[in-house]
RNA sequence: GCGCCAGUAGCUCAGUUGGCUAGAGCACACCCCUGAUAAGGGUGAGGUCGAAGGUUCGAUUCCUUUCUGGCGCACCA
């Protein structure tokens, strides 16, 4: 024996591949996606699966405002699993992105940044029309710019999807489909006009939405007014007590200017009133605010009368104080002892509110005021043509002549402003458009809400389930919806006004517009006339015009439809206009959708189909921070996408989505992220560790013929197993079980056992030796099947390995893409759950790795010993019944030890320690056949053959 | 205020129709390997299942209340 051990390493088959331990993705992700663009990537999959079932898939448009955020990347990411999945399957899955482009935000936006200073001061000059064309070009500038960064950051997300012909609700043939639509609606007669309150701004004569309001600070009168009943008897059997003079009922109002328009006073009919007496006068007041009323008015003598509930009331009658009328006390569950006296005084035209209970009693919706802010010819004399603001002395001036005014103070309070111009705004009502969820279609008689619970009921599925109960109880409470909006940035409601003032909108005349919107866009109808609108319209084959319609005498009207009309016309404007298949087999959205998107396009897709246009809505939930709570700019705890991608890459994303519980909240923190990263590069070196020994290795078409009981076979079946898995936890949206089973077949089935017990015959076996080559054959479908079954989680990094394993074995090395149909075919066998013409692994193998598991422990404890190497280790079993005997080849392996003995008899586990036994200089074990060879090294009978000495 | 949902180891999650010492992975600790090496392997510690009541022989699992958080809706006359 010589003195130094001989190196023979060179003579080991050690692992050797070009595929990155280090996966670089932030710098190579995009070099992949610059290469799907220009070799036509979404294309070529279309082609490929062609003749194949499809598979419908409608993507709901986010809005083109900003750059995305986390909650984009989710619900981006997570429709990207099902397209990929899809096609992987065999399926033909077209995929058209949009993009909702109208709407309020991007014209505040506009208004904000572009149309400021002496910008906006000059579009105060221009024409009502001109104005609307100025603000629509920047508005629709603004749209594309954030369509074309969004979809940049998309395509950055990996995801696929016809980027080159998207859709957008802006798109003149979108316009016209969603006009279309409406049509068939009114023909439904859905479609009706009624009044609403709506907050108004004076200065700028336009309705305001929420978001272009700014609560102030402000002082207002606020007054406590007196309004006699009209039967003093009733008031006196409603509290079950005499009266001897007239009671009133005492209301409390900041805005006395409402009060002409005073129809009702509202009580709470289980809020106990008093009929008391105040210095004299007798008034109702509520109990709870009694003391608080007292002390308001500065009354002296205050003697209870008697006391009842606010049910009891109901339905007496009061005199206006200045108004010819007599008018209900009606209940409403809204009234509260916060402040005032317990009496609301209720304008239907003058709130929110005081619209519902109006129309819920059967109220007249009346506003005296027009929309400059001045009181009309319906209002007292002494307040026509004068503003609201001038109004309000001459009514406390009144009421205070009239002996009607309780008490008068100042009161301060946070009111709503036009955020432009800081003045105060008012509620008003104004007619509007709204589709009734209420009223019978002309198809069958049923209504759109009867419809839509229905289809809930019956046809439509949800993952997760709850997302039943919820679109269901708002489809049950939901109010008919408004669809007209007094902006310029969206899509008219295509009306026309007679010199009467009554309106022109049918069937055939918003078809007739709807032709001229698909040749010229929306913009049409601010810049042509009613004649060049209606070129396509005759009146004379119009049923429902009115009897002798002349066009040159119309108007344009000017409301714009709400988004979510436009939205919600997606599956018209998209998949049927593009003959992509309907209905939708799934909407994806977060759970916010159920009153957005999903809801909104059920409801038209009921009213002009009769069908919802979906089969299944899966939703998903919020991103949250660390702890739980929203995430937002403002609390600091946002994350931004760009940095994700940067830090660490599309896929490392990806793999985290795939593994959260999307229902639900889903927690996120880079650390998060970072911790997917991990478990991201344990596949990846698995995958790397693979074609490292696949080297040089060229796959003879089919596998060979493996033994049972053999290792091989228990990973191959472990391998099919993990196969069938995935397909299924695809098929049931279950991203999670399917990330879980390839991680956990990454990382026990190969890195922690197959791969470690191959490593000797890989290594040391003779570079063709059977044994290894049956041990490649079978990695290398390990790689090809993992590449099939992460694609459509990392799209890159599978594609990345497809490519390194074509490069392993020289064939089609040079081809600077994936064979892609090489691996949809695979996708495709092995979605059937196939297992090749090899006999499935023994079914005792579970046993087998229960016995590992316990001579891993029996080594643990074996290092007390001094074993601490398991090489230094043999291992004896007790076997009387020969269980263990057909896997004896590879126990050794298995067990990662030099050798295995099963003993005839005795029982459980003993490790033997061979320390003092030769150790084989090429593969260091410590084999019973471990001696000095012809060449002087110390060696087993495997190694001197495989190195070719005796 | 109303509707829907969630709350299990430090983190992400499993826990079938209530039933054996509540399970994984990551992170952590200790150890091995140095021929997957800015890798790989082994062993182990860690939880009164948000809280309080109740039903039951028995509840993480069913009921009630409550706390915390999310989404949606309403409200401030």
């Amino acid at each position: 024996m010589p003195e130094t051990a001989r190196d023979y390493r060179s003579t080991l088959n050690l692992p050797k591949t070009a595929f990155p331990m280090k996966a670089n993705l932030a710098q190579a992700e995009p070099i992949t996606v610059a290469n799907w663009e220009s070799e036509g990537r979404y294309d070529s999959l279309m082609k490929a699966t062609a003749g194949a079932p499809s598979f419908v898939f409608h993507d709901g448009p986010p809005y083109a405002n900003g750059a995305i955020h986390v909650g984009h990347m989710l619900n981006k990411v997570l429709k990207d699993f099902i397209v990929r999945g899809q096609i992987a399957a065999g399926s033909h899955c077209p995929y058209v992105p949009g993009w909702d482009c109208h709407g309020l935000p991007i014209e505040h936006k506009v208004m904000v940044e572009v149309f400021k200073d002496a910008k906006a001061e000059k579009l105060a000059t221009l024409s009502d029309s001109v104005r609307r064309m100025a603000i629509r070009r920047e508005c629709k500038a603004s749209a594309e710019k954030f369509m074309g960064l969004q979809a940049k950051q998309m395509k950055r997300l990996l995801t696929l999807a016809d980027y080159e012909h998207p859709y957008a609700t802006m798109q003149p043939e979108y316009e016209a489909g969603t006009l279309e639509n409406f049509a068939t609606l009114v023909e439904q007669g859905l479609v009706f006009r009624q009044l609403k309150p709506i907050h108004w701004s004076i200065a700028n004569r336009t309705a305001l939405a929420e978001a272009e309001l700014e609560y102030e600070d402000r002082e207002d009168p606020s007054v406590f007014v007196d309004f006699e009943a009209t039967d003093a008897a009733a008031v006196g059997n409603a509290f079950g007590a005499e009266v001897e003079c007239t009671p009133s009922f005492m209301i409390w109002t900041t805005t006395p200017w409402t009060l002409p328009a005073n129809l009702a006073i509202a009580v709470h009919p289980r809020l106990e009133y008093s009929l008391v007496h105040l210095d004299g006068a007798l008034c109702v007041v509520a109990s709870a605010l009694l003391q608080r009323v007292v002390a308001a008015i500065g009354a002296e003598s205050v003697k209870v009368i008697a006391v009842g509930p606010g049910a009891n009331l109901v339905g007496l009658k009061y005199r206006h104080p200045f108004m010819d009328r007599e008018s209900p006390v009606v209940a409403a569950e809204y009234v509260t002892t916060e402040d005032g006296t317990g009496l609301v005084h209720t304008a239907p035209g003058h709130g929110e509110d005081d619209y519902r209970t109006g129309r819920a009693n059967g109220l007249e919706i009346y506003c005296p005021v027009q929309g400059d802010g001045t009181f009309d010819d319906t209002a007292p004399e002494w307040l026509r043509g004068k503003t609201v603001w001038e109004g309000n002395p001459l009514v406390i001036e009144s009421l205070r002549q009239s002996g009607h005014l309780v008490h008068t103070a100042m009161f301060s309070h946070s009111y709503p402003h036009d955020w432009r111009s800081h003045t105060p705004v008012i509620f008003r009502t104004t007619e509007q458009w709204f589709i009734g969820v209420d009223r019978p279609m002309r198809r069958d008689g049923r209504t759109l809400r009867q419809a839509a619970l229905e289809s809930v009921e019956k046809s439509i599925s949800f993952v997760p389930q709850w997302g039943h109960n919820r679109l269901r109880g708002m489809l049950e409470s939901r109010p008919d919806w408004c669809i007209s909006r007094q902006r310029s940035w969206g899509l008219p409601i295509p009306s026309f006004a007679f010199p009467d003032g009554s309106v022109l909108l049918t069937p055939a005349s918003i078809r007739a517009v709807a032709v001229a919107v698909r040749a010229r866009g929306s913009d049409a109808w601010f810049t042509e006339e009613p004649a060049e609108l209606l070129a396509t319209y005759d009146a004379s084959k119009d049923p429902d015009a009115p009897e002798g319609l002349t066009v040159a005498t119309l108007t344009k009207m000017y409301d714009i439809f709400d988004v979510w009309f436009e939205a919600g016309s997606s599956w018209h404007s998209v998949l049927r206009q593009r003959q992509l298949g309907f209905p939708s087999e799934v909407y994806l959205e977060g759970s916010d959708q159920h009153r957005g998107w999903f809801q909104l396009s059920m409801l038209p897709a009921l009213g002009v189909t009769g069908r919802a246009p979906f089969n299944t809505l899966l939703t998903h939930g919020f991103i949250v921070d660390k702890d739980g709570r929203k995430m937002s700019k403002s609390l600091g705890n946002a994350l931004e996408v760009e940095d994700l991608l940067k830090d660490f890459g599309a896929d490392v994303c990806r793999w985290w989505v795939s593994s959260v519980a999307y229902d639900g909240d889903i927690r996120m923190d880079k650390e998060h992220v970072r911790l997917a990263g991990e478990s991201y590069r344990k596949v990846r070196n698995t995958l790397r560790f693979l074609l490292s020994n696949l080297d040089g290795f060229t796959p003879a078409g089919e596998l060979p013929q493996i033994q049972p009981t053999s290792l091989d076979a228990w990973a191959l079946g472990e391998l099919h197993r993990t196969g069938s898995e995935v397909t299924a936890a695809f098929r049931a949206y279950d991203f999670r079980a399917a990330h879980l089973a390839i991680f956990n077949f990454c990382n026990d089935t190969l890195s922690s056992i197959y791969c470690a017990a191959a490593k000797d015959r890989l290594y040391c076996d003779a570079k063709n030796a059977p044994r290894r080559r049956c041990t490649q054959a079978v990695m290398h479908e390990c790689v090809r099947r993992l590449c099939a079954l992460l694609w459509p989680i990392l799209p890159h990094t599978a594609e990345e390995a497809w490519r390194a394993l074509a490069a392993s074995s020289g064939e089609s090395a040079t081809a600077a893409g994936v064979d892609m149909a090489a691996m949809l075919e695979l996708g495709k066998s092995g979605s059937a759950g196939s297992s090749p013409n090899n006999s499935a692994p023994d079914a005792r193998w579970p046993a087998v790795l229960l016995t590992r598991a316990s001579v891993l422990r029996a080594l643990e404890s074996a290092k007390a010993r001094g074993i601490e190497n398991p090489l230094d280790a043999g291992v004896r079993i007790a076997d009387p019944q020969g269980l263990w005997q057909p896997f004896a080849a590879d126990l050794a392996d298995l067990f990662g030890v030099s050798r295995v003995e099963l003993l005839a008899s005795g029982e459980g586990i003993e490790v033997t320690d061979l320390r003092s036994e030769p150790r084989c200089e090429r593969s260091w074990r410590r084999d019973a056949s471990v001696r000095t060879r012809s060449d002087g090294g110390v060696l087993s009978d495997r190694d001197a053959a495989a190195v070719g000495v005796v």
